[in-house]
DNA sequence: ACTCTTGTTAAAAC
DNA sequence: GGTTTTAACAAGAG
């Protein structure tokens, strides 16, 4: 599940790998990912990527092509692999998958870009559910208005997080992941972030005290600070472009450790079903 | 065979 | 009528 911090990581190593490369071929095996644009290929060909940036959990890449853009979403399972000219090492590891994917390209490649100095960048994703599909400026203008801040940011203050909450009669949980909010957290940094404030994910957004909104405020913005210092979260299916696996899995206090003790508090975490997200949280110091 | 997994959004419900 | 919840999407793991 590649949220903010992954899909920064994924962000600066494309930049630093596949900026001012001419790409010389396209090739599309699954028409959804690219939004079913036949003009896709025909019209990527030739360019150059001139710069990629992100907001939230979306990657806008700049073509050098007059108001030509890609907007890029990995969703739950697309990955961005990439592979030099002369590489021949096995990419796209993760415990569940099975040995004939760590070749490239495989039954889950969607598109295979070339470029000219003979290097691959392959966009694969399981289920389908992720893309890279063509926009003009007003188009990526207006995915980037769709989206609220980032945690971290200028705008992100308290004073928003407050405003944002009160009176809301949803969960905590569902509140932090409504994308036209706040961007770039999932599921799995808002259950740590409410473990980091010691907020219980279930409790009403409109009940928080003024405490709980500074604590979250705090929580929300160092998790995903330390995700991204830590290179990101390999629960299941995002790895990097290398094909390498995420760091801070090591560094979750909460997701996916439901019936283990909790490290704060020793109580014994459990996992319930919270704005239809499996959710995780300790019952002994998150109130 | 049946359940569970999640980011986003459209539809349904409130 | 704005807010909140649910279902759908796809494909695989257990």
């Amino acid at each position: 599940m590649p949220e903010l911090p992954e899909v920064e990581m994924v962000r600066r190593q494309l930049a630093s790998k596949i900026i001012h490369k001419k790409i010389s071929d396209v090739q599309v095996l699954d028409w959804k990912s690219v939004d079913h644009n036949k003009d896709f290929q025909q019209t990527v060909i030739g360019s150059e990527i001139i710069n990629i940036d992100r907001v939230g959990k979306y990657l806008f890449l700049s073509l050098n092509k007059e108001d030509l853009y890609v907007i890029g979403h990995l969703k739950m399972t697309g990955r961005m692999i990439y592979q030099a000219a002369d590489d021949d090492t096995q990419y796209g590891g993760g415990h569940s998958l099975s040995g004939d994917l760590l070749n490239q390209p495989h039954k889950h490649t969607r598109i295979i870009y070339t470029f000219v100095d003979g290097s691959h960048l392959y966009f694969n994703d399981m289920r389908k559910f992720g893309y890279m599909k063509l926009a003009k400026e007003s188009e990526v203008m207006d995915q980037k208005a769709a989206l609220g801040p980032e945690p971290g940011s200028k705008e992100y203050s308290v004073t928003y997080l407050s405003e944002l909450m009160s009176d809301r009669k949803t969960t905590v949980k569902a509140a932090l992941l409504n994308q036209r909010d706040i961007a770039g957290l999932g599921n799995i940094y808002v259950d740590e972030a409410c473990w980091r404030a010691e907020i219980r994910p279930q409790r009403i957004a409109g009940k928080l005290s003024d405490n709980d909104i500074d604590k979250l405020h705090t929580a929300t913005c160092s998790i995903l600070q330390d995700a991204v210092m830590y290179g990101g979260t390999t629960f299941r299916d995002y790895t990097d472009t290398d094909g390498q696996q995420g760091n801070f899995s090591d560094e979750l206090k909460v997701f996916a450790r439901q019936e283990k003790k909790c490290p704060r508090c020793g109580e014994v975490i459990k996992k319930d079903r919270v704005a239809g997200r499996g959710t995780h949280f300790c019952p002994g110091c998150q109130l």
